[in-house]
DNA sequence: CGGTTCAATATTTTCGAAAGTTTCGAAAAT
DNA sequence: ATTTTCGAAACTTTCGAAAATATTGAACCG
């Protein structure tokens, strides 16, 4: 009974999906609070709020329409996430971006990505495989946004990239693996921001060639595109956005500031 | 320029330390919002709190002497580790626990904790194996608790256990990593308590395998010293704690209530 | 002229009460 | 006997004001 484990990856009780302790993703929670912190991470994600940007109440407080506790329970949420930083007395800010950052995420969404996308692909099932090409089509119908697209087509293709990653590795059975996996790649998400923002480089239509790779359950040679997948976006970022290289990025005009 | 990565591991600009994005490691933070987290965490992961328990603001507001809002915060941050659950109008609750949990989360752990120790001890100094040899003998000084000690010896060796495994890790140049091993470390904390209240199995001293390994930088085998430590933990679990095998493991005294 | 002190201002942090939900149990209806 | 309805109690959520802390800028010495 207790010769479970012989020094091989855990396989007892798989099946035990009773409780998966593995941190909520965002899903439902507070009404108010979960409104605002959604909002909230939106913004931080597409550069809306600005790295290293301080985070006032007073301006947070008109611009979500909210009081001050409800504030702070978001901005907490954001700092265990890692996309807002506190100190002591002196309030909140966005996080900084850096290359070194940048990197460092990217190598662990490498591992992550691919080991959840291995055990999706082992575990799939026909609405996996639905969900794959409904949110393939939904992505490639809107295709890549160019720098003077709208705000709001950018983040409409943001919402929709992320819905085919999400289903790409969705079997996955791994709680703790898919919990860290979405995390990093919402992280990711601030970079590509930028890169959209610069997007110079021609890429093939990696989304389909995984799509097919993952639909015909090859297991390597999806794993395989996928890696490729995101260490060329790194490189896209390093080549388009010369602010990354020389430390903090300041994007999108520094020096803007809205009257409180 | 654009040539650094050949679809291999990153390289590029890791001295650029200047910002590392990852989530703020529980240091320094808000005042009484940060003591209050600290305390709570520390009564979850050593089950004062126990799994599924609904956790009440009247109850919580006497016991830790602070706001509703300040609770709030501090409840907020352990939904994101995982440490907590919430639901719409329905209040907060410790996260349960189960065998699947205690299984995917170790097998994650495997990874990261291999993975940063072998990156710790590629850029290891001297000021890192000093700490090594110190929290070892901090560690050794108590030896492993028993199931009648008393609570505060428990406590004092897990935190003595977690500032060993800490400083193995140290060096490690990768902050993701290092940010989601602690935060696995914590949750498998939890299960590690309900080992040593039911401890029967005879274990090695894996600990000054471990260490002795480590200062030998023979990383191979540090980390394979690493996994089976990991992995023993499991099976002693498994072995030990009979509730965590039928589900949901209702440990220490299911009735007992705090009189509010 | 550069640096320090101190008061005025701006901002954050904490708190308790009001408003809004959910839960529970008793009474009414099927 | 079982289900439904309703209202009271318990609890959660939200809010704005009071307290605490940090920042700014002007006046003051070395």
């Amino acid at each position: 009974m207790a010769k479970i484990l012989p020094a091989a990856p855990f396989e007892g009780a798989n099946e035990n999906l009773s409780a998966t302790t593995a941190p909520q993703d965002v899903s439902r929670e507070d009404a108010a609070t979960f409104d605002v912190l959604r909002k909230m991470r939106e913004d931080i994600l597409c550069c809306v709020l600005k790295p290293d940007q301080k985070l006032k109440f007073g301006e947070l407080r008109q611009r979500y329409d909210t009081s001050v506790g409800t504030l702070r329970e978001a901005l907490s949420h954001l700092v265990s996430e890692g996309l807002a930083r506190t100190e002591a007395g002196r309030g909140f800010q966005v996080s900084p971006i850096s290359l070194a950052d940048f990197l460092d995420l990217s190598e662990l969404r490498v591992y992550l990505e691919t080991k959840t996308l291995a055990d999706a692909i082992r575990h799939g099932t026909d609405a996996w495989e639905a969900e794959i090409v409904s949110s393939y089509f939904l992505l490639s119908k809107l295709g890549a946004p160019k720098q003077d697209d709208s705000l709001s087509v950018k983040q409409e293709w943001g919402k929709r990239h992320k819905r085919y990653h999400d289903a790409l590795v969705a079997t996955c059975r791994s709680p703790w693996s898919l919990h860290y996996r979405s995390e990093l790649f919402d992280q990711a998400r601030r970079y590509h921001w930028l890169t959209m923002i610069h997007s110079r480089l021609h890429r093939r239509n990696e989304h389909l060639e995984i799509r097919d790779a993952v639909l015909a359950r090859d297991s390597d040679l999806a794993c395989s595109l996928l890696e490729q997948h995101i260490r060329t976006t790194v490189e896209q970022a390093v080549a388009d956005v010369p602010g990354l290289i020389r430390g903090n990025a300041r994007v999108l005009k520094p020096g803007k500031r809205r009257k409180s």
